[in-house]
DNA sequence: TACAAAGTGAGAGTGATTCTCACTTGATGC
DNA sequence: GCATCAAGTGAGAATCACTCTCACTTTGTA
């Protein structure tokens, strides 16, 4: 990302203030390479900006999403998991098992191949994929998905 | 289902013994025609076997999602809500977005579609189909996806 | 510069989930 | 039928993520 401060604040922010807290939370979101807890950006975030609340990290996660800047993953060991959205597009994210690095993905979701059941409108759709990256594909996992994730 | 009270207690705790409680429990799971919490379930089990406690029905839950009896489909107001699944292949659950209900659909993730991006290979994937059911097609919703669902 | 709205930090509160422990029950072998 | 042991149970405490409140500060705008 070629965004200063200010860019990234304005993006991961839309339609709301950009504190200087705010600013280096999206600093640090965008940072991540990895999927990431609250805690992990309370975390990175505190070394920025020392004294900064937990309170205030939630809130901007909030924000976050609301705009698009980060997408919710589900739950891992208790706690929501977040990763950096890259792409303003309809996409989804491929999350390393080994690792937890997260990068975006085109949607692979086929309408045409949905079983109309039921006369059910589907009219939206959230989806994981989980696999391994280059680097883990020799190395044991760590991270697994919520639901049960194999047969593609 | 045809499954009586062993047959389902059987197929929902794969390994394990099937107590009274675990019995009750699966059958009230299999008798749930939307998505729930575990609070639900446990309101209903007390219905049939008052005094059963919250830890017999999370630990039976852990259970029967190990055995794929039930399937978590994320988080809904800050509690984890599951499926019942009724078939063991692989597939995916549509969640009606007004009333709740869910059905089990086949998987239209067209792996074709992947944009293999970075040598990730994908072993596995994570989804929920939202829409609405033929009942609900002109009332207005209640349960929203944990992502952004739109745009299929 | 003044002002209103929005954001902040601290800490208490809430609620879901897990853990522990003494007790009970089911499965198995004899 | 009985003994044994592993697994399950219920109660309640503990834990932890997350939310809410409140007094204060900062930001954007006119």
């Amino acid at each position: 990302m070629a965004l200063d401060g200010g860019e990234l604040g304005r993006s991961a922010y839309v339609g709301a203030r950009v504190s200087p807290q705010r600013a280096a939370i999206a600093r640090a979101a965008d940072a991540m390479t990895s999927a990431f807890s609250v805690d992990d950006l309370l975390e990175a975030v505190r070394r920025q900006v020392p004294g900064v609340g937990a309170a205030t990290v939630y809130r901007a996660v909030s924000a976050m999403e609301a705009s698009g800047f980060v997408e919710s993953l589900g739950v891992r060991e208790g706690s929501a998991i977040y990763a950096r959205c890259h792409s303003g597009e309809h996409h989804h994210h491929l999350v390393c098992t080994g690792c937890g690095a997260v990068s975006d993905a085109e949607c692979p979701v086929a309408p045409e191949r949905y079983t109309a059941s039921d006369g059910f409108r589907v009219t939206g759709h959230s989806l994981v994929l989980y696999g391994q990256c280059a680097k883990c594909q020799s190395a044991p996992s760590s991270i697994s998905p919520h639901g049960r994730g194999g047969g593609i």
